[in-house]
DNA sequence: TGCCAGGCCGGGT
DNA sequence: ACCCGGCATGGC
């Protein structure tokens, strides 16, 4: 097996050249990001920018008037975004938390050490391992890479980790093993996406298209 | 028509 | 420490 930082640095260079450049995180400002993170959780993205659009229509994007809807009408606009009622009571605990921990302040909320401030998101209610990393990443340029559904189904179906290792260890696997690049982490993260609607959903078969087959040096996985 | 999508929580073993 | 059901809409 090749060294993991080649092999690394050669996915990347595959998918790169598979899909191109991804831009992620597609939003107007990061306190958007912060919504999309929530929002997206378990959900298409197509079904999030309908609540997205729905939020901007309402003239609710912004902090001090998200925060002050109730958890019906938040849940209302959102409800195409899926468990809508879930995940009105989930970006509330969130935006209570940015009021009162930082003077809904998003900026200085950014400036906390990212160990710090990742274990503070993690202590929300509704806030999971993933989305936290995401709002670190994305909307805060932290240094975190992103574990999903399809980064845990690509390395597993080559080989690279078992299919129950945990968020963790996954992370750990990229962050060990890649150069501390916000810009790489983003863009390697969505492009694994991209890979996964492609190849890697739970049902599709193994594929000889697959822009990573023979990652690793693995030849005949996916 | 059923399966799936950029998770997370709470209760039961 | 795991395992599982619940949460819900829209697209193919």
């Amino acid at each position: 097996m090749k060294d993991l930082r080649q092999a690394f640095t050669e996915l990347f260079r595959r998918l790169e050249a598979a899909y191109g450049p991804q831009n992620w995180w597609p939003a107007d400002s990061a306190f958007e990001i912060v919504v999309g993170a929530v929002l997206t959780q378990n959900a298409a993205w197509s079904n999030v920018e309908k609540a997205i659009a729905n939020l901007k229509a309402a003239g609710v994007m912004e902090l001090k008037a998200m925060v002050g809807l109730g958890p019906e009408r938040l849940g209302q606009l959102v409800r195409p975004a899926g468990y809508y009622n879930l995940k009105a009571r989930r970006l509330l605990n969130l935006l209570e938390f940015i009021m009162e921990r930082y003077s809904g302040d998003l900026e200085k909320m950014f400036t906390q050490p990212t160990d710090v401030l990742r274990q503070q998101l993690l202590e929300v209610k509704g806030i999971g391992p993933e989305t936290a990393d995401s709002i670190l990443l994305y909307a805060g340029g932290h240094l975190v890479f992103v574990v999903d559904a399809y980064t845990r189904r690509v390395l597993a179906r080559h080989g690279l980790i078992s299919p129950k290792a945990d968020y963790h260890e996954i992370q750990r696997l990229f962050m060990d093993n890649l150069p501390p690049d916000t810009d790489l982490y983003a863009e390697l993260h969505a492009l694994i996406v991209a890979l996964g609607k492609h190849h890697c959903r739970p049902r599709a078969p193994r594929c000889r298209q697959c822009p990573a087959r023979g990652w690793l040096g693995t030849e005949g996985i996916s």
